[in-house]
DNA sequence: GTCTATAATTCGATAGAC
DNA sequence: GTCTATCGAATTATAGAC
């Protein structure tokens, strides 16, 4: 049956690209051979090159699933949780993996994938664009978290989104290095400070 | 004589390090080969081995000469610079490669040596320490800062400085890949936020 | 201490069977 | 669409000349 081809062909496709978020992950794009990642999925590197005609195919397919992936982690943050603190966490936590799919993984392959669309031009483009998606999704949810409670904005949304994330991924090269120099309070009263919450700024109205 | 042996043995020494340290920041540790290494530096693979035993021993060799590079940088951006602002900037601009010896590769070089620090455990406790020093060292300034202009610091000079080292970081990120999402004055409002000088947070004493 | 030459291995990519 | 088999190129590391 077609539909049975079909089903096995999107399960080695997605087998594939899952392994590669693995093992780009934790040994590197340069560092993995495309035997290796077809022998962690199951499959051979004839499938693979069918596929994505190459390892950089590969790589480009596993950055536009990490694309959507990542909308879905943010989205889903900003829909579950009701406290600005609570969702800031939840988007801290899946960074740095202590839930989700990708495991501790999310954080490693982040940065791999950042290393390599800034090194390779095909790349960049893609990349710039998932960042730019980012701080979208972050900018209206914080645009929408200052309506709801009256609480000014410190920065323009676009402007909070891009130092809420910079601090985000700053505090998360930290952590994965020295978990203590990088406590969940500190960070979030860092984020506070700089999207004005009262809470932590204790910031007068003027 | 002993002395030219022993210079042109550390002049060796210094051009394949300075060779690697342009190379893996480029093209990534794994995707770049020995020999690659010791004909950028105009020597061979022979030199190479009996210098750091191979490419992880020179990739350790790069990590130590890196820490002293940094700390020089940022004791050079704390003396030379009267205001906390110009401090900041100065830190921020040998970060974006703008000027000092490194060129544009500074951002390359520290997200590669982090990646392949979180990677192997041998390089794990070198790559620490130099955030370590850097944090110290930041946390030093911001205390005398604060001492000198009696304005209060936000958080604790150690707590201040890894939030500001993290922001500066995370905004590199981001302005590497699109420079108008985190222009200078951006970034330099949210350092200030984080810090809490009054000029940018307009921020009541209470 | 540095170079040339090379051994042993592994890589990306392809061809052809099924 | 996937697998087996394999080629040519590139890689790490070593051996021996100077």
């Amino acid at each position: 049956m077609a539909r049975t081809q079909e089903q096995r062909k999107a399960e080695t496709r997605r087998r594939l690209i899952d392994a590669a978020a693995d093992l780009f992950a934790r040994k590197g794009y340069a560092g993995v051979s495309a035997e290796a990642v077809a022998d962690a999925a199951d499959r051979t590197t004839g499938a693979l090159y069918k596929h994505f005609g190459g390892k950089e195919g590969l790589l480009l397919a596993l950055l536009e699933v990490w694309k959507e992936e990542t909308v879905e982690v943010l989205t889903a943050a900003f829909e579950r949780m009701p406290a600005l603190d609570e969702r800031l966490t939840a988007i801290w936590r899946s960074l740095n993996g202590a839930q989700g799919r990708r495991g501790d993984a999310w954080l490693l392959l982040e940065m791999e994938l950042w290393l390599q669309g800034v090194r390779d031009p095909v790349m960049a483009e893609p990349l710039a664009e998932r960042y730019r998606d980012i701080r979208r999704r972050l900018g209206e949810g914080l645009r929408d978290w200052a309506e709801q409670t009256g609480a000014p904005l410190r920065h323009a949304p676009d402007d909070a989104a891009a130092l809420v994330l910079g601090l985000i991924v700053g505090a998360a090269v930290q952590h994965r290095l020295d978990p203590s120099t990088m406590p969940d309070d500190l960070l979030l009263a860092g984020l506070a400070d700089l999207i004005g919450t009262p809470s932590a700024a204790r910031r007068q109205p003027d």
